[in-house]
DNA sequence: TACCTAAATGAATCGAAGT
DNA sequence: AACTTCGATTCATTTAGGT
């Protein structure tokens, strides 16, 4: 069976079979290690070490693996200044196939340390992320829910190539369609969003300002520090005060600070001594929260800006459409993407606003009108129209 | 590096060969087949079909594939081994096989169809998402972003045992990692949205209402159909009016009806009659836009390109000026070839520019700047005002 | 202190044309 | 096919520095 099994994973190539934990294996392993080490960090190779630890011992799972970047050269600004991005060792793989090997073991290993209703959370970017679930599923893991982490302030795309790469994707797992009895915080979580269930789309900004761990030259120490606020998140969601929480890719240990002021303990792996140094001292840091405090924190969703292009999307205002300045003069045609055309010229309402006028800058939102019931009407008014109604769905 | 990396994507397992694209291969495929007939829509497997069309005759597809609701009844079935269930489940096994084999095939077939630069988009949940994504990626495709639909009215979570679903995952891919002349409208995306750029996440309303189309018992005909808005932004993205968008899971025709629209040609394929025709009716009462509201936008890097010598030559630029930066510090003098001088250092108005500043590379357009009636212009302006003149010529 | 402006920066698979 | 040149391209946020 295991053979077949390997067989068909997508015959993405040959899987190590010998990783695979087997009933009976674990308890003689067990037999020969210590007991978890609660609130370490382990220093080593994360496959290594979570081979070493007792099965079955943890009750959740974080993991942040190397995204498989796969850059090459440099990338610049506008102003010509470099992008610092991710050139380490650890993100380096020969091939598809050699990341699929990776990832084929260190979630096996990972498996064998679950609890039998312990969850598994794994991020990624799409360089990565569809290798890791698919790999998931081969391996007999249980997908509960993809979640996207929204960031409010992603990095742009200088270039102007592709759409701003503004998610990163989480995906939740127990460790088989039967285990059913994981822990899921749904009242709680329900609780602190306003009274609605939590979404899998979760907005937070990225890990800036003084979160961010810097070293000596004011240099960060971590290229992918992830913020602690979506740390919090998913400890809350899915684990209680008490739990064991494991990351083995633990990096300067934001899963242990957030563990730690939680509540928490925490299992880290980590192999390059860098981080798991900075990572303790960090985690030495953190004061615990009093018990009482231990409820969600959510963050608040922002009022969502509403482009001019959402309002033809929703059918408020007809490309094609013929808008114009207060006096009725200027006249620009309503394209369907939402940009406006001044004879051959095209642009934003704000653009073609300010070069109708000849100024530098025009908030299109109150110069452009519309015909409607026979008198011009700023589009301002639509988009008010247009939030009113979406506050209206949302209540109802 | 490029080469091995492509090298590589290809060898990562024993993939059925003869089903991927091959120059030369393309001609003679299309030496026996008929025309592609646009709008229209195919009955039939969309294998089939896709093995039945031209290679290489479409700019952009679109994909809604199944999510094997086969596969969902076999994994639900209880598991034997709850601490591995990797090993026992043969079902499981068969079904991912299924849907893996499945989407090679169908994936492979619509690659040999899209000419070189064209792109591709398929929408999924995590149910299925992950295979699609590896699978394309062993195919050679080349991943551009993974966008998340955001749903601003999604079904909840009856049970509250899990965040409620509230998005769905498109994957955008080239051909490959040399495919780099995808057409995408930046600039008029980014003109409707604010002047920022558009983001991988999209908020749109499920399809619900007028819009959705339901038989004589009011019956919904479709149970996924796609908002039409979520095709528009599609199509506005990454195809130009005139194009030819394939679908090959067209279902009620979702796609037809916007191509339609937006004056771009489809190529739909549907094996469920009751579908293809529902599909028919519907985009027969589409309404194609203006002309007027679709005429390209005129991307700024695709513009002629002007060399600094023809402003020159045109009586623009006396030879002998001087150029300053904006602060007017840095001087340099105009040659009449073209070139400038920086104290006893000639070079293009672009190398002086990165040389005065230090930097790498430099836009000598705007850096540089001329007196015009009292102001530092930017030589760019004296660019764009021959531009329009040359556009004024050629219309007269 | 308060306020304003400039500078820095983030998991990034981020050209095209001519020689 | 490799190399050179042209020249297009950024958003939200924090921090530092200056008035």
């Amino acid at each position: 069976m295991r053979t077949a099994q390997r067989a068909h994973t997508r015959a993405v190539g040959p899987k190590p079979q010998s990783k695979v934990s087997r009933p009976g294996a674990s308890s003689a392993v067990l037999a020969n290690v210590p007991d978890l080490r609660k609130n370490t960090v382990y220093l080593g190779d994360c496959i290594d070490v979570l081979r070493s630890l007792p099965a079955e011992s943890v009750d959740l799972v974080f993991a942040d693996p190397p995204y498989n970047l796969q850059l090459e050269g440099q990338l610049s600004r506008p102003d010509q200044s470099t992008v610092d991005g991710v050139d380490d060792d650890w993100d380096k793989f020969e091939s598809f196939a050699d990341y699929d090997r990776f990832t084929w073991d260190w979630l096996s290993a990972a498996r064998r340390v679950m609890k039998p209703d312990a969850t598994l959370f794994v991020i990624g970017s799409y360089h990565n992320i569809f290798r890791v679930g698919s790999t998931l599923q081969d391996l007999g893991f249980w997908i509960l829910n993809d979640i996207v982490w929204l960031k409010s302030n992603p990095m742009p795309n200088f270039r102007g190539r592709r759409f701003t790469n503004a998610h990163e994707t989480l995906i939740w797992a127990s460790k088989g369609p039967d285990a059913k009895r994981y822990t899921f915080n749904y009242e709680a979580l329900k609780a602190g969003n306003e009274d609605c269930q939590m979404r899998s789309d979760w907005l937070f900004p990225i890990c800036t300002g003084r979160e961010r761990l810097k070293n000596g030259e004011g240099h960060k120490v971590h290229p992918t520090q992830k913020p602690e606020a979506l740390l919090a998140r998913i400890l809350l969601s899915a684990s209680h005060p008490g739990d064991v929480v494991l990351d083995p890719f633990f990096g300067t240990g934001t899963t242990g600070a957030v563990a730690k002021r939680l509540g928490r303990s925490f299992v880290g792996i980590e192999r390059d001594e860098t981080y798991a140094t900075a990572a303790r001292a960090r985690i030495e840091g953190v004061e615990p929260l009093a018990d009482e405090a231990l409820s969600a924190a959510p963050a608040k969703r922002s009022e969502p800006r509403v482009p001019f292009a959402t309002l033809i999307e929703a059918g408020l205002v007809e490309p094609g459409t013929i808008l114009t300045d207060a006096a009725g003069r200027t006249r620009v045609v309503v394209r369907p993407d939402g940009a406006v055309a001044l004879g051959a010229i095209i642009g934003s309402i704000h653009k073609i606003g300010a070069l109708a006028q000849g100024l530098p800058a025009c908030n299109g939102w109150t110069f452009w009108h519309v015909l409607h019931e026979g008198r011009l009407v700023p589009i301002d008014a639509l988009r008010a129209g247009f939030r009113a109604d979406q506050r209206q769905a949302r209540a109802s």
